[in-house]
RNA sequence: GGGCGCUUAGCUCAGUUGGCUAGAGCACCUCGUUUACACCGAGGGGGUCGGGGGUUCGAGUCCCUCAGCGCCCACCA
């Protein structure tokens, strides 16, 4: 412990990868597949993008899960935190194809199979770099067992998942609506949609009757999906058209009779009150079209441009151009009646950031309701708690308005959809089928397919491996929200129907770190903050301290500052440790280990508050609450021990009694805290007497209830407020603060009490002598004697004040008593600590004015 | 258009089932080389708990209402 005395500063830098290479040496981060997934703990990490850097969310999230694996695996249990990486098939790719276009290439150019094999290459360059990131944070994720959603025995169970659900028929092929990324010219599900308010221009057009009888008006943004409408709508109760159901108008610019038809959908107080139906190209009108019987036309390719089936003139042409010339052609012919600007929202993919173009499209789907139910009931039903609680009903309420779900990707990265066709043929199978002339079909499945089974393909199902056994079903997963649906609801629905049991009994949902200033942290607005960075300065401690720190049932805001009170207790931590360590001197190790030998109120009192501290620790942990915990480690380390304790017993010889009570506190703090903050506190485990391997394995004690002490509470509760009452008056008096002041203790405090009090109050107890002023303090008064140091105006005047506010107080609960009210309907404690509040405002405001 | 949540000290946030003379950290002011730590210690100032109304003996905590902010869901051309 020589080596500590010079080092007065816990220095992050120098001690992380000394802590991190014995943790990554050591193996304790890979659990032996032993016991049941009962006895054992498990969280399946959120799979990072293999595209990903570490940023804020990843940064709390790792240090929520790293403190739970931490806290459990000094607790008894084979903890693994399940590691791995997303494929993230649309960001993989459009990464691997931006690389090639900087070459001057293509992904069609180089064709599937050489493109894959670049995103492999790519993979194998950059895929770590986000776990190299995650051991920076100190994280303990089972790095021997790194997973992908691509790795052989993955494929397989993703590829069985679909051929199961196919067979069940719960997955089939159909033409359908789906949103359509032209970014990504790939299909896209609900969830990856999000709407963006865009002004665009609604056009007023109109619409000729067949017979010649006069027009119908509709209103439109998209003049150019016209060419494809099948109908015009209007309500069936419209006064003003609904006689003209069952008449035709003549689609202009394409010559087609349209059939007038009544729907309810059409609102009659919003647009012309006409609606032009575009089943091809609009969620809403292909819902009515299907009700109708209508025919379904196309005019936009997925290629964003015209078609040449029903484009005509405008074949080719780009969707915005075509808009521009049908418009202008409208005008011509003297049909466009109205233009005006408008502000509405529309649907914009996640994944590229352009703008949706709905496409009538021949994909696979999968039926939700059937799978839905059972998760559903895993919820209500308790099996599964989401916290915070209010989080269920989101959950619920989405799973019970489930849709289908649009699964293929016209994508070349990621889990190719195992269907062959030869004709009219259809094979569905985990391999391709015997015989000649068999096309597999292109697509892949959405990522988040696969991500839905991460609980258990990742631990080797759909073979019964001893980890699926030892860690299946897993504890908790933790995630932010804005995945409920996309994944977390997906994983219930998926780990139900094939390993019959939930995925995790405890989602936890946690905070979204905002900007400072309130926005939204990102790259593009520049708002980002690098966890990474953060570490540099405040060390990983600090930045783990702090996240949990800030963390809540809400979003927040981050807070450098609380990343800098990690980094403070950290140092003030290990500072606290040098002190005690070069104090002891060298104890052996059985002195060491013998446990705690109070022989003071102020030991009797450490332990009692140290009890506590474990107690509530845990606690806040079985809650989430990691910000409870986080905060209640800082006020155990600074406002017990440090503040008080390791005060109170300076100048105590440190004989073998007091340090053993000294590596006993210091032992069990630095266990308590190991989970929040790793690094200082392994660091420090090293030197403590007796220790014995890497904290990080230990195990950690159970609080011992018999230490708690309320007499020593009590004791030490007094000292505190005494000490703290006469350093006030010190303070205010303006006394020298070194200087040891002539006083009489009052007569509650106990003798050793007092003793103490004298000590850090500076003061020296004297029975005679002139009081020159008097400090109330609980139970009593503190007379000082010195006449020279006090000024009796300024005594007088600070006595006057606190008798002001002494009176009020007063006035207040004897109103408070008198009202019958009160006393006849509080609760009995209430009233009988009202009533000894009182007493004591009416002895101190006496003693005040005796003076 | 629905739903949820938030609004407490200059800033970021705690405040359990209503009992508070309303707290913490940071920032601010004063003092301080007392046996670890200046990434320190001691002391201090600072709030009509967003506005209004109600229930209650009692409301930061419950109800209604208004205002502002945020998020989620939703198909208004």
């Amino acid at each position: 412990m020589s080596d500590l005395q010079d080092r007065k500063r816990f220095e992050p830098s120098e001690v992380e990868p000394r802590i991190t290479r014995a943790w990554l040496d050591s193996g304790l981060h890979h659990p032996v597949p032993e016991g049941t997934a009962q006895e054992n703990y498990a969280i399946a990490i959120p799979p990072p993008n293999v595209t990903g850097a570490l940023h804020m969310g990843h940064a709390l999230n790792g240090s929520i899960q790293d403190t739970l694996i931490r806290w459990n695996r000094m607790h008894g249990r084979h903890a693994k935190w399940i590691l791995g990486t997303d494929h993230a098939g649309i960001a993989t790719q459009t990464q691997v194809e931006k690389l090639l276009k900087s070459e001057g290439s293509s992904r069609e150019e180089i064709g599937r199979e050489a493109f894959t094999e670049r995103v492999w290459e790519w993979r194998a360059k950059y895929g770590g770099t986000i776990i190299e990131q995650f051991k920076r944070l100190g994280a303990t994720c089972d790095y021997d067992e790194e997973r992908f959603t691509l790795d052989d025995g993955y494929v397989e169970a993703v590829l069985k998942v679909f051929v199961d659900l196919y067979d069940q028929g719960l997955i089939y092929r159909d033409y359908y609506l789906v949103n359509w990324d032209p970014g990504s010219r790939s299909a896209i599900s609900d969830l990856e949609v999000e709407d963006r308010e865009v002004t665009d221009t609604l056009y007023e057009i109109a619409y000729p009757l067949t017979d010649g009888t006069g027009e119908v008006v509709v209103a439109t943004v998209r003049p150019e999906t016209m060419l494809a409408d099948t109908a015009v709508a209007v309500h069936p109760a419209d006064e003003r058209f609904a006689h003209l159901i069952g008449r035709t108008v003549t689609l202009p610019l394409a010559g087609r009779e349209l059939p007038i038809i009544g729907d309810e959908y059409v609102k009659t107080d919003f647009g012309t009150g006409c609606l032009k139906i575009t089943p091809g190209h609009d969620p809403n009108d292909f819902e009515i079209g299907r009700r109708h019987r209508l025919g379904e036309l196309t005019v936009i390719g997925e290629d964003g441009r015209m078609n040449a089936e029903n484009g005509g003139a405008y074949a080719g042409l780009p969707v915005l151009e075509a808009r521009e010339r049908i418009v202008a052609d409208l005008e011509s012919q003297g049909l466009l009646r109205d233009r005006e600007p408008y502000t509405h929202a529309v649907p914009f993919s996640h994944r590229s950031g352009e703008r949706i173009e709905p496409l009538i499209s021949l994909q696979w789907f999968m039926r939700m309701d059937e799978l839905a139910a059972p998760a559903i009931a895993a919820v209500t039903d308790g099996r599964i708690r989401i916290h915070p609680e209010t989080q269920s009903r989101r959950y619920v309420e989405w799973l019970q308005n489930i849709r289908p779900w649009c699964i293929s990707r016209q994508l070349w990265w990621g889990h190719q959809i195992p269907v062959w066709y030869r004709g009219e043929e259809t094979y569905v199978g985990l391999a391709a089928p015997e015989g000649e002339g068999w096309e597999r079909d292109p697509d892949v499945l959405d990522t988040w397919f696969s991500s839905a089974l991460w609980p258990f393909a990742t631990l080797g199902w759909p073979a019964e491996t001893p980890e699926l056994q030892a860690f299946y079903p897993t504890d908790v997963l933790s995630t932010a929200r804005d995945i409920l649906f996309l994944w977390v609801a997906r994983m219930v629905m998926m780990g139900l129907r094939f390993t019959g049991d939930v995925p995790f009994t405890d989602v936890y949902v946690h905070s979204v770190i905002q900007a400072p200033d309130g926005r939204r942290m990102s790259k593009s607005l520049g708002t980002g903050i690098d966890p990474l960075d953060l570490i540099d300065r405040f060390g990983a401690d600090g930045v783990r301290f702090g996240l949990l720190a800030m963390s809540s049932t809400q979003d927040v805001r981050f807070s450098e500052e609380r990343v800098q009170q990690g980094q403070q207790l950290a140092n003030k931590l290990f500072n606290a440790s040098r002190f005690v360590l070069t104090n002891i001197g060298d104890i052996d190790a059985e002195a060491a280990g013998r446990g705690p030998a109070p022989t003071s109120v102020e030991d009797r009192w450490i332990l009692s508050r140290l009890t506590a501290f474990q107690e509530q620790t845990a606690e806040h942990l079985a809650d989430f609450d990691f910000s409870k915990a986080a905060l209640g480690l800082y006020d155990f380390v600074y406002g017990e021990l440090c503040d008080w304790y390791l005060e109170l017993i300076k100048g105590r010889e440190f004989d073998s009694d007091l340090s053993a009570t000294l590596v006993h506190v210091l032992r069990s703090t630095l266990m308590t805290a190991h989970p929040f903050i790793p690094f200082v506190t392994e660091e420090l485990w090293a030197h403590l007497p007796g220790s014995e391997g890497l904290l990080a394995a230990s195990q950690a004690a159970a609080p011992d209830a018999a230490l708690r002490d309320a007499e020593a509470e009590s004791t030490i509760g007094d000292v505190i407020s005494t000490v703290q009452a006469v350093r006030g008056w010190r303070d205010g008096a303006g006394v020298k603060p070194g200087a040891f002041l002539p006083a009489r203790p009052p007569a509650s405090l106990a003798e050793g009490a007092a003793a103490l009090v004298a000590r850090l109050a500076r003061l020296e107890w004297t029975a005679d002598g002139e009081a020159a002023a008097t400090v109330h303090v609980p139970g009593g008064v503190v007379e000082v004697l010195a006449s020279d140091v006090v000024d009796p105006a300024a005594e007088a005047a600070k006595r006057e004040a606190r008798a002001t506010e002494l009176r009020k107080e007063i006035a207040r609960a004897e109103g408070k008593l008198a009202n019958e009210g009160f006393v006849a309907k509080a609760p009995e404690a209430v009233v009988a600590s009202e009533r000894e509040k009182l007493g004591r405002l009416r002895a101190e405001l006496e003693d005040l004015e005796a003076t």
